[in-house]
DNA sequence: CTGAAAGCGCTTACAG
DNA sequence: CTGAAAGCGCTTACAG
């Protein structure tokens, strides 16, 4: 028996055994209003003939489509993977499918992006802002993934203690001069990570930011972050793994061990993290948490539209939930180096 | 104006408008059948009213719901974000949504993923298969991209020319002697790529399988790359950057200078191949080409049912396509060092 | 417990 | 060029 998108319909069942199309909808949904022989028949006979019911006919019907939206203004994100499966996964435990809308990067095609799914109909959608853009005017349900501190936000990663605790886990080692590295300064997520980190008083921090207006200082080539390293920091916290594999190979290159020498974080935990040597110490989401959180929140504004919040743009009337982030120790991590930190100094002349 | 999921219906604008719904459903699809003006006025009121068509009246009446699904067995595929963009962008070209499918790595349960999209009504599917899985009894068109050595495929990047590609290119900096790196021996494609690679005569190479049997055999930890280095190899070819990644790190904790003491090329172009030091020299398909011919072929195939060969299993009857892969010299590669190799032999004892 | 009937919103022959 | 009518396949009050 095949599955069947041009196989019988409900009429056809209803037809060859001889009852109405009402009782074999109710017999097919289990709402329970038909005897359970006939049920049972009417079942068995839907399975013979691979009965798949018409997604399009029940949607008209009833008025839901069963699919809601995954829209990531960034789909070359790296956390994308496993994002979507997650959402995926939970979409499908709670009987939707899940179409994507994707805006290539460019932030004004969001917009777009979003009205395509409306106009296919979606009964929802989570939505995983990048850089600060918002949510725009959406008329449907809308759970967004991002900070805590965002505006509008649904759940999240909780992103601050993520940074707590890379920065406790190097305090606890005996590091001291620790140097943070971010990517993207406008990133609420990057600086709710370095905002925890920074909390973490035993810890003397700086942070560079290795972004377009680094490169325009003309601070870029190969050897600069060793250069800043030879400041006296023993340990360097990123905000994301690209980040630390960027700074991890920049070192090893020109002759610093990891983590003899200097330690180096990451962030989100990525496929490769483990596979690299030294592996990488990271800190990792639950995505499977977050993504159920959304989900489930997202389907009771769905059955309930009086959970969408009017006033404030139509986001979720739900209390904004924060889930805890773990840290992965893996090899790149160590007790600082045994060094005099003023000789260090001395080197940069 | 605000896009709308439940605003006006095609009725509501006849009626404003004072016609019926045939001419505006005539005029909205522009199919001619109505005077330029008349047609006019209803495009305007339809956009000033918000008027959104519903995709379950439409999908009920035309049979076809506008959306294709992508399967993915493995979405944790690192390609997969670039295949999803590629892939909805296409789609989106052809006025198509892209619903998910994901079977979480489990073979078992790619079944089931392509069950549920063919409940959800999609008018097609691209499936990407991964390890040798087969796709059977779908009963919608299907478009897969695989290798050109597997069957059924529909289209593909020229695994075989890409590993030509990077062998050529390492023969022509000098190199002779070369270990290929392969992760899982059932993959096609890596099979395809690693053929591609021995073709080229000018090198002698040898097969280093870095899998389940690999570490078995006791011969993981961190040296036994960098032990098989010694016996003589100048370069590291692998099937994918990943593979790439992870001998580039042990080798330069190991104190190999990359590519002055061994050359490394990977296969992808992952996202963070330009960010690492040196930067990763891999092999790109045109992600966007594939994508364009998949979709094509399958919008081929839906719109003209024929298209479908019946007798082998519904794949279609379109010729296989292969796609051309690019080399992207990047910094992981030199000219051989130079030195006595019956040195290096000797080393190992 | 079961059935007859209405109707979700569209598009498409068919008339005029 | 425009309209009246049918019908895609389902589900849901409403009767019985």
């Amino acid at each position: 028996m095949t599955t069947s998108r041009s196989g019988p319909k409900l009429a056809k069942i209803a037809e060859t055994i001889g009852v109405s199309t009402a009782t074999v909808s109710n017999a097919l949904s289990g709402k329970g209003r038909v005897s359970d022989e006939l049920a049972a028949r009417i079942r068995r006979k839907a399975d013979e003939l691979g009965y798949v019911a018409s997604s399009a006919g029940r949607a008209l019907r009833t008025g839901r489509s069963g699919v809601i939206g995954l829209v990531l203004p960034d789909i070359a994100n790296p956390l994308f993977p496993q994002i979507a499966q997650a959402i995926e996964h939970a979409a499908t435990q709670a009987g939707y499918g899940v179409l994507i809308g994707d805006s290539r990067g460019e932030i004004g095609m969001q917009t777009e992006a979003i009205g395509r799914l409306v106009e296919r109909g979606v009964d929802g959608m989570v939505v995983v802002p990048r850089r600060g853009t918002r949510v725009i005017d959406i008329d449907c349900p809308v759970a967004v993934i991002d900070t805590p501190s965002t505006p509008g936000n649904t759940v999240s990663a909780d992103h601050f203690g993520g940074g707590e605790l890379v920065a406790r886990h190097l305090a606890a080692l005996g590091h001291r001069r620790v140097l943070l590295v971010g990517a993207n300064r406008e990133s609420n997520v990057q600086n709710d990570r370095l905002a925890g980190m920074r909390s973490v008083s035993e810890l003397r921090t700086e942070t560079l930011w290795l972004d377009e207006r680094w490169y325009e200082a003309g601070q870029g080539g190969t050897l600069s972050l060793a250069e800043k390293m030879r400041e006296g920091f023993t340990a360097i916290a990123t905000v994301s793994d690209m980040q630390a594999l960027r700074a991890l190979t920049e070192l090893q290159r020109n002759g610093w061990r990891i983590p003899e020498d200097v330690s180096v974080t990451g962030f989100d935990d990525l496929p490769w993290t483990s596979i690299i040597t030294p592996s990488l110490t990271s800190v990792r989401m639950d995505m499977a948490r977050i993504a159920g959180i959304a989900i489930e929140v997202l389907c009771a504004a769905i059955l309930d539209p009086a959970k969408i919040d009017q006033t404030d743009r139509k986001t979720l009337r739900a209390p904004i939930q924060t889930v805890a982030m773990t840290l992965v120790e893996r090899n790149s991590t160590a007790p600082p180096p045994i060094r005099d930190e003023t000789a260090f100094k001395g080197e940069l002349a």
